[in-house]
This record gives C-alpha cells, sequence and structure tokens, in this order.
DNA sequence: TTTTAACTCTACTAATTTGATGGACAATAT
DNA sequence: ATATTGTCCATCAAATTAGTAGAGTTAAAA
C-alpha cells in the first residue's frame, strides 16, 4: 500500500511540476489545493528537499520549486523516498535488500521469485513515468503484459 | 509490502501443494518446516480454509489439505484474503474501490491512473501464478513491458 | 470408553507504523 | 521592525501487525 505520505508528495510533486518554471509555491497553496494537511505537507516537502528533488526558499513570498526539470523526475523517486522499496518484501528488492529470516532456500523460492516480477513491473511503471508525462496525462502505449 | 502473515500463507499453500493428492499436512509439520510461529499459522490456515482453498480435518491424525487442484489456485486469491486489494491505493483498486477523501477529480488523477498501472501488472502476475507453476519453478516467459 | 492429538475460536497484548499536530526558531522581503 | 514563510523537534492518538494464550471441539486410537 501507498501511505498517504506518499500519496500526498506525489501530488504535491504534480502541483510543483504545474508551475512555470522558477515560479514558487507555498506549502499553503499546495495544502489548500490538493486538501492535505498544511503541517504534514511541510515534513512532506522538507523530505523531497533534503532528497534533492526540490528547492525552497525562506522567508516573505517564499516557497517551493522542482530542483529539477519535470522530465527527470519520477513516480518511483518519489514514493522510494516516502515509502522506501518498490517490491513487496525485502528479499526481492533491488534497492533494499534484506534476506528473510525464516527462508530455507532464498534460490528456490517461489515467493521470492514471484514478488520479484512484481517488484519488477512496479518498477517498470513508477520508474518510466516522469512527472511530465503524468502531467500529459500520459498513458502506457504497450500494456503490461 | 506483503505482510508477514500473506508470506507464511503462500509458504503454507506452496507445503500443500507439494503433498500427494488426499494427504493430510499438519499445522506443526509446515510450522516446523518453514520456520513459521505455530499458533500464527493456525490463524492463518483458519482464514484460508473459511475462504474455501483448502480442507481441514479435526481430530487425531487431522492436517490440512488443498480443497482445489492446485492449478487452480493462484498467488493473487492467497494475497488478497491475507492482504486486501492489490492496488497500491483504494481508488485504483478492482475488488476493494474506495474513493479518495481528498481527490479533487478522479477522472484526471495521474496518480490514481499510475497506480492502476501498477495494480494491473500486480494481477496480472499474482493472478497468473498457480501453485502448481510455482512449485515447477516457472518463471514468465513474456517479461513485464 | 478414556486418552491423546489434532483443529477451532475468542481474546488479548506488545511493538511498530501511520497520520498527523504544535510550537519555537531562522530567514527574508517590505 | 514586522510579517511571512520555511525548518526543526517533540509529541501523540489510532490503527495495524505479529504473535501468544487458553479453553473448547472433534476424532482416531489405545
Amino acid at each position: 500500500m501507498l501511505s498517504q505520505k506518499a500519496k500526498y508528495a506525489l501530488k504535491a510533486m504534480l502541483a510543483l511540476a504545474a508551475e512555470k518554471d522558477g515560479d514558487l509555491l507555498q506549502a499553503g497553496d499546495i495544502a489548500t489545493k490538493h486538501n492535505v494537511p498544511r503541517k504534514f505537507l511541510e515534513l512532506i516537502l522538507l523530505d523531497l528537499r533534503k532528497q534533492g528533488l526540490i528547492n525552497s526558499q525562506r522567508g516573505k513570498n517564499g516557497g517551493y520549486a522542482l530542483a529539477k526539470p519535470a522530465e527527470a523526475i519520477t513516480f518511483g523517486q518519489i514514493v522510494r523516498i516516502m515509502d522506501g522499496p518498490l517490491a513487496p518484501i525485502p528479499c526481492a528488492s533491488l534497492t533494499g535488500y534484506r534476506r528473510c529470516e525464516d527462508c530455507r532456500d532464498e534460490k528456490t523460492c517461489a515467493v521470492r521469485r514471484t514478488m520479484r516480477e512484481v517488484r519488477d513491473a512496479a518498477a517498470t511503471i513508477l520508474d518510466g513515468m516522469t512527472l511530465a508525462q503524468a502531467r500529459q496525462g500520459a498513458g502506457r502505449k504497450t500494456p503490461v503484459l
């Protein structure tokens, strides 16, 4: 499951991507516009900034803006920052691999093998979806399988 | 994330699928063999039985067996019983749709659209993986995307 | 028919995660 | 100076997760 945090983050990033290049958007505005609790959103934006996805400006008329072009930021990056690895199970993760405590033989584990497929599919979709594409309402041309 | 419960359930079902047709497997044996807390496993098996995936026999020499051929039981069925819908977000779910409270316009929401793709990919993989296939170590022929 | 070994069911609990909230502090434009 | 906005830290209530405990029920076997 995607957390609220990740969902809010995606919406906030899309809002920032809609802004003219260089224009700042304030936390309060995003919060109002997208029905996100304001203080909660601030934590999220702080996270995104610390990970280098957005820049912030303090003080009066401050706000946030994308740190990179919307073509260079993907859903995958955002979701991983908020919720961690995409894999349904740590032993199937590339970015956050951890062994299953209870697993007898990882090499032949059908659960792991299948969850790796799920991870790969999710990664393909999310790492392939940029903010720019999402804004244009880009659907996937080639259906998944 | 897949819960421990779902992971244990998948392993238990695979164990049952490995049994000769009609043979019973006891909770204690599965627990030992797969490093699953015994009482916890019993809850899981109870769930699976109530959902009609396995049968149980009480009393001495009791145990569990698949209620259907291993070709007719999929990872998708098992995961949904344990963890609910596959979709990362309720508004993208087929089996458990629920509107996003904070969503302004569901029709054009890029988050929803993308998470629906993720759901569809996961469903394709998990609903396509039967216990029988998993036992044979069947990998996916056509890669996802 | 008693015993034993299995599943069934309900209740409980400890730890963690999630989804926030509040307030002091720091920076910046006016 | 002052108003405004981001930063940071602490706290918190509710939900979820992962597991435990124990009494009850069933059925085979001694």
